[in-house]
DNA sequence: ATGTCTATAGGGTATAGA
């Protein structure tokens, strides 16, 4: 099984871009971020004319997460749990079952910039909550994986300019110390697991010709319990794809799974 | 060089969010 995680920035205007995406990479699933749409608004027939289920967690103007399945979803819960009064669409989560039955998070975690300040409390209030559903994920036993634009440069060799984002709420270390106590409660961060080392980035400013520079961050991760990772065969990134026409400033991260 | 892009409101061109 072949899963992608995808931070869009904007179905409606990212449609050539992703099902031209589909087309030629065909994810068995595609977990996106930043769809920027209400549910009744998602365009999902082009995506079920190519086979996919779509089940979509939107709101007006901006957030909102969706997943793509060749296979069917059970059991879909919309919003990360711990916060009745948060009505920002950054969580679904649903099981696809293949040869064994995965449950999938996408999740799109706060910017929480500029930091200090009340976007940055919600930044870490936010992971602590997601703590809360990682916790209850591996009490289960079962295949699991937590996926999406973290907003979390995990450490200085995800950034090609580490001095840059020092005091960003993507870097600072009061957020790299909630994103350790995440996976050291026992997750597997997939992509680490195959390559070391700086100069793999998931994320290029629009600005600047931070392209062409190669100035990324890899801020796009996947998580997965250690029943996912028994199953883990291959975990890669994307990058050709922010060349593109129309690209959006997030490329596909990868895992293959044994599943 | 805070240099770009998307969505919204509203009906031109501003603002917010990233």
């Amino acid at each position: 099984m072949r899963i992608a995680t995808f931070n869009i920035n904007g179905v409606k205007a990212r449609m050539e871009t992703v099902l031209g995406w589909l087309d030629e990479a065909a994810p068995d699933v595609a977990l996106l971020q930043e769809i920027k749409s209400v549910d009744e608004a998602f365009p999902r027939g082009p995506f079920e004319d190519r086979g996919y289920n779509v089940e979509t967690h939107g709101q007006k103007g901006f957030n909102g997460v969706a997943i793509l399945s060749k296979l069917p979803l059970e059991d879909v819960v919309r919003g990360l749990p711990g916060d009745d009064g948060d009505d920002q669409a950054r969580w679904i989560e649903a099981t696809v079952v293949g040869d064994r039955a995965v449950r999938l998070c996408c999740l799109y975690l706060p910017n929480g910039n500029p930091a200090p300040g009340p976007k940055y409390d919600y930044k870490l209030a936010w992971m602590e909550r997601l703590a809360a559903r990682a916790r209850d994920l591996l009490a289960a036993e079962e295949p699991a994986i937590m996926a999406g634009d973290y907003n979390v440069i995990p450490q200085d060799e995800d950034a090609a300019r580490p001095e840059a984002w020092k005091d960003d709420a993507l870097a600072r270390p009061e957020t790299r110390a909630a994103f350790r106590r995440i996976v050291n409660l026992g997750f597997t961060e997939a992509f680490r697991t195959r390559i070391r080392g700086s100069g793999h980035y998931s994320f290029w400013d629009y600005q600047a010709g931070a392209w062409n520079r190669n100035d990324g961050i890899r801020i796009d991760h996947m998580l997965l319990t250690p029943q996912a990772a028994d199953l883990l065969a291959d975990a890669r990134i994307e990058s050709e794809i922010r060349g593109g026409e129309k690209p959006s400033d997030h490329v596909p991260v990868w895992i293959t799974l044994d599943a």
